[in-house]
DNA sequence: TGTACATCAGTGAACGCGCGTTCACTGATGTAC
DNA sequence: TGTACATCAGTGAACGCGCGTTCACTGATGTAC
C-alpha cells in the first residue's frame, strides 16, 4: 500500500533522469536538432537500445526537457508576482528571482533559450505553450491590481506578455554574465531592474 | 578599367550567392547546428567539394548570412526611427517597417531568431555584434529627442535596447503569423503597437 | 591579333567513421498460488 | 515461505547509409608578350 516504486521501477526513473541530465549537459554546445541519440546513449553509460525504452525519439527527449526546466517555476512566478508591497518592491524580487534561477539552473535556461525558436518543432510548441501559461498567470494577478482598474482584458494580457518577455531576455543577459567578472551580474541586474521600472511607469500612466 | 567584375569573378559570386540561398531554405526547418555540408551542395547541385572554394566551414556560411540578413537593415532602421514627427507616428512606422520586412524576408528574420541562442558560438556572436550595433544607433538617435534631456547616457541606451528586443520579438511573432489568416498579422501589429507605446509613456515619465 | 603559360572554380573517386533502427537475447524483478 | 511463470530494462550484433575531408584532376578564363 506504500507509495514507494519497486526496485524497477525506481532503477527505470533513475536511468531516464540520467538521459535528461546527460542530453542538457551535451546541449550546454549544441541544439537539439544535431543532438544525437548514441550520443547520449554514450554519455549515460548504456546501450543505444536503452534509449528507447524511455523515449520514442530525441524530440520526445526534448519535450521532457521543457517540463522539467519550466514545470518548477509556475509556482515560484506566482508568488513573486502576488506579491504584496509596491511596485519598486516586486520588481526587485522578479529580478532576484530570475538571477537565482539562472545560477542555480544555467543549462535549463540556456536550453529554453536556445530551442524557444530552435529547429525542431514539438519542442518549440512545448516552451510556447510553457510562455503563455506564464503571461495568463501574470495577467491574472496584474488584473487584480488596482492600477489595472479601468483596463480591457486585452490590454492586460499585453502588458503580462511584455513582463514575461522582458523575463526571459534577462535571464538570457544573465546567464551570458555568469561566466564573467561579478560585477557583470549586478550590471545585468540594474539594466533589468530599469527596463522594469520603465514599463511599470507606462503602465501607470497608460490611462492618463 | 571598367569595375564589371570578369566572367571567372562572376560566375563564382552566383555560385556563393547560390549557397547562401540554398542553406537559407534548408534551415526554415533546422538548425545550423545540424545543417549538412553536402545536404548544402545537393541543393545547389555542385559537387560537395565546391563548397570548400567558398566557404572555410558552415559556421562560416552561417556568418555570411548573418551579414546578408541584417546589413541591409541598419539604413532602414536609422531612417525609420529619425523620422520627424510624433511619437505615435513613429510607432506606426516601425512597426509597419518589421512587418513589412519579416513578410519580405521570413527566411532571414527565421534564422537570426532561430540562431541569435543557437549551438554555434560564431553565428552567435555576429548576431549580438549586430544587435548591438542596432541599440547603439537607436541610441544615437533618441539621445537627440527632446525627450531626452536629463537622461544619462546608460539610460538612454538602456531605452534603445528595449526598443531593439522589442522590435525583435515582434517580428518573431510576425513570422509565425505568415503562416496564418491575414487578421492574425493584424492582431500582431495591434500588439506591437501598443506596447512600443507603453514603452514610450514609460519614457515620458521616466523623470517625473 | 595570336600564342604560350598561369590561375583556379568545380570534379569525382576514395577513405574511414558514426549514425538510427531492427532484432532476438538475458537475467533480475514482480506476481500468482 | 517456496515455486513456477510473466514482465521488461537493458544488451550486443548487424544493417545500410550519409557524413566531412583528402587528393589529383580538368578545362575554361585570365594574362604576358
Amino acid at each position: 500500500m506504500s507509495h514507494t516504486l519497486g526496485a524497477r521501477q525506481a532503477q527505470k526513473q533513475k536511468t531516464r533522469q540520467a538521459f535528461l541530465d546527460a542530453a542538457l549537459a551535451l546541449l550546454e554546445e549544441q541544439s537539439l536538432s544535431s543532438l544525437g541519440l548514441r550520443e547520449v546513449t554514450r554519455a549515460v553509460g548504456v546501450a543505444p537500445t536503452a534509449f528507447y525504452r524511455h523515449f520514442r525519439s530525441i524530440p520526445d527527449l526534448g519535450v521532457a526537457l521543457v517540463d522539467e526546466a519550466l514545470g518548477s517555476l509556475h509556482p515560484m512566478v506566482r508568488e513573486t508576482v502576488s506579491t504584496t508591497g509596491d511596485s519598486e518592491e516586486r520588481i526587485s524580487r522578479a529580478v532576484e528571482l530570475i538571477a537565482h534561477y539562472v545560477a542555480a539552473h544555467p543549462s535549463h535556461i540556456r536550453f529554453i533559450a536556445r530551442e524557444r525558436h530552435g529547429g525542431v518543432q514539438p519542442v518549440r510548441e512545448a516552451i510556447g505553450g510553457q510562455l503563455a501559461r506564464f503571461a495568463e498567470e501574470v495577467k491574472a494577478t496584474l488584473a487584480q491590481d488596482p492600477e489595472a482598474a479601468g483596463w480591457s482584458d486585452d490590454d492586460v494580457l499585453m502588458l503580462a506578455r511584455l513582463y514575461v518577455d522582458q523575463m526571459l531576455i534577462s535571464a538570457s543577459l544573465f546567464l551570458e554574465a555568469l561566466e564573467r567578472p561579478a560585477d557583470e551580474r549586478d550590471r545585468v541586474a540594474r539594466l533589468a531592474t530599469r527596463q522594469l521600472r520603465l514599463i511599470t511607469i507606462g503602465r501607470d500612466h497608460w490611462l492618463d
